[in-house]
RNA sequence: GCGCCCGUAGCUCAGUAGGAUAGAGCGCCAGAUUCCUAAUCUGGGUGCCGCAGGUUCGAAUCCUGCCGGGCGCACCA
């Protein structure tokens, strides 16, 4: 907020400058302001002079002293200018100008922080998509969190946003599911069974072998493998929306990979591609022309066999997601996918479509720690650790805490050991125990009788501690960091901004009173911590994690 | 061999659009509570920002090459 009014500032200064002859418009939009890291810089610092008299070839330093005697005509924001270094401008602020922004807090309260940048344009975001051969492991879980709170920011900023979970319940894999469910009761019932070769090893298909023996009994024993294949889909659906719902996800819609052939998309995309001359028949395959995309080499996308591989639906379904209207379609797929990206990207501009809406999310996996030692996942083996059994250990706000705490390229290395033995130390906590305090702070408060002071009431210009500007400052940038966040779709800087408004929250917390003898200060104080309280739950909320009102 | 991601403090990781003296948490050491919750705070860091070049006023950040780790490179998804 303050930041943007001095930017204003400065851009005004600048066309003045160029109205006067002082420099060209070369540089407009190229300079900025920034947060010196170091006292006795300012409060904000541009790079103005130095960017300029790179366009122009000019002493930096000159150009800073044009742009200071411009700067002091100001008296609404600037206490002082100064020059430093190679050519900034340090830029002192009234202290004054601080307290106001707790006005928008106060005003705008859940909604502070919100904007409409995204202006309604229909985003989709697609995530999660996992077949439902079992459940939920901790990859998918970062992928849900990381979806589910791209989406969230996209919701925060004014777009109109979709969450849509795309699966097959087809296909060899799905087979496979079920003669292995089928093999589970037939052994449980004790009669001849055949566990297939490759068949998925997890204890979830005993138990679900299990409610059916409780059901009824035998009666199933001569049924058909499609038969078990649906039960075992259905139940591990139901299992899969659980969690899902667990750990604060919700989709609008699930899309079924079937609906494509169905409603003759599939076919259509082949006929598509025909016409353009892009596929031929070889082997009994039909091949698309991927090197007409610069890649190194064409792809099948209907096997021998005559069933597509993945390539087609996928392009289909892209398609489809073109034709809902949607304007942004956001993937969000585990790094071992990547092999797919290029293939879609291709298919996608080959039937005509503008494939920079599609923007794919990749983000790396999540490596289990266990004694020290890497736990290696497989799916059809018993090894997977599931997402409920990591919220049963740590619980879901720390769950999401830590798969949000890094960007979605790095690594995340969890250690279990970690997460179950010092649940105390998570930084989770640390954050949630700051929106405590305030509440706390609030009810000591009336507990003195001390009324909460209106804050068009009341004098702010006691606000003169160090960890009082601070504060007022971290809050100042609360609308940008969610706008940053949701235009980079990081959600990581949220937890970063959380962590350090808590910080300096904590700090303040402990060298000064809130409630004292002196009124006026005390007036003062509590319209602060109300602002802090505002905007950590706001930024809790945003990123899916509960503010409690005490620990 | 080719493509994508990563390499920053003992460990796990931040570091917008290139900026001034490099950041946090954890761990470790030493302290703080007659007072609003000590799940807190304060103090303690000699980091070849993987290596070598290049671009420029200025590089952890951009470019090139190399080294190391991860994920891919199917008529699986």
């Amino acid at each position: 907020m303050i930041r943007s009014k001095l930017k204003q500032l400065i851009d005004s200064c600048f066309n003045q400058g160029a109205a006067q002859g002082l420099w060209s418009n070369a540089a407009a939009g190229l300079y900025n302001v920034e947060t010196p890291r170091h006292d006795g810089q300012g409060d904000f610092a541009t790079n103005f002079a130095m960017v300029l008299a790179g366009k122009e070839k000019r002493n930096p330093r000159e150009i800073a002293g044009q742009l200071v005697a411009l700067l002091e005509t100001d008296d609404t924001l600037l206490d002082k200018v100064k020059i430093a270094g190679p050519g900034f401008v340090n830029l002192f602020l009234k202290p004054s100008v601080w307290s106001t922004v707790l006005a928008p807090i106060d005003d705008q309260r859940q909604q502070f922080g919100l904007t409409n940048i995204g202006n309604s344009k229909k985003v989709m975001v697609e995530f999660v998509s996992a077949n439902p051969t079992g459940p939920l492991s901790v990859g998918h879980g970062r992928n849900g969190i990381l979806g589910d709170t791209i989406a969230r920011l996209l919701d925060a900023t004014g777009f109109d946003v979709t969450r849509e979970y795309y699966f097959n319940d087809a296909g060899r894999q799905m087979r496979v599911l079920g003669g292995s469910l089928q093999a589970r009761y037939l052994e449980l019932l004790g009669e001849d069974n055949q566990f297939p070769e490759d068949g998925y090893q997890g204890e979830y298909l005993y138990e679900i072998a299990r409610e059916m023996i409780e059901d009824a009994g035998d009666e199933f024993k001569d049924n058909e493998l499609d038969f078990f294949r649906k039960r075992a889909q259905d139940a591990i659906f139901a299992d899969i929306e659980a969690t899902l719902k667990r750990i604060g996800i919700t989709f609008d819609s699930y899309y079924n990979e079937h609906t494509l052939y169905e409603e003759g998309l599939i076919d259509a995309v082949v006929t598509e591609l025909r016409a353009k001359n892009l596929v031929y028949e070889k082997d009994d395959a039909t091949w698309f022309k991927s090197t007409e995309f610069g890649h190194e080499k064409d792809r099948v996308i209907i096997k021998s066999s005559g069933e597509p591989t993945y390539r087609l639906p996928d392009i289909a379904y892209h398609r489809e997601k073109y034709r809902r209207g949607f304007d942004w379609m956001i993937n969000i797929f585990g790094s071992d996918h990547i092999a797919t990206v290029p293939d879609v990207m291709a298919g996608i501009e080959a039937i005509g479509l503008d494939n920079s809406k599609v923007q794919v999310i990749l983000h790396q996996f999540v490596t289990l720690m266990r004694d020290g030692r890497q736990v290696k996942m497989s799916t059809r083996k018993a090894t997977f650790v599931t997402i409920d059994e990591l919220v049963d250990e740590v619980g879901v706000d720390a769950l999401r805490f830590f798969f949000l705490m890094r960007k979605p390229d790095s690594q995340l290395e969890f250690d279990l050991e970690l997460a179950k033995a010092q649940s105390q130390e998570n930084p989770v906590y640390y954050v949630q125990y700051g929106h405590a305090r305030l509440c706390s702070i609030e009810r000591m408060a009336a507990e003195k009788e001390v009324a909460l002071p209106e804050l068009s009431a009341t004098d702010l210009s006691c606000l003169r501690e160090k960890e009082e500007y601070q504060l007022l400052k971290t809050l100042s940038e609360y609308p940008a960091m969610v706008t940053g966040a949701a235009k980079d779709l990081a959600p990581h800087r949220v937890i970063f901004y959380l962590m350090e408004l808590a910080g300096h929250f904590h700090s303040f917390y402990n060298k000064h009173k809130v409630i004292t003898e002196d009124e006026q200060l005390t007036a003062a104080r509590l319209c602060l911590c109300q602002g802090i309280k505002t905007v950590l739950a706001n930024g809790l909320e945003l990123v899916g994690l509960t503010a409690p009102n005490k620990m």
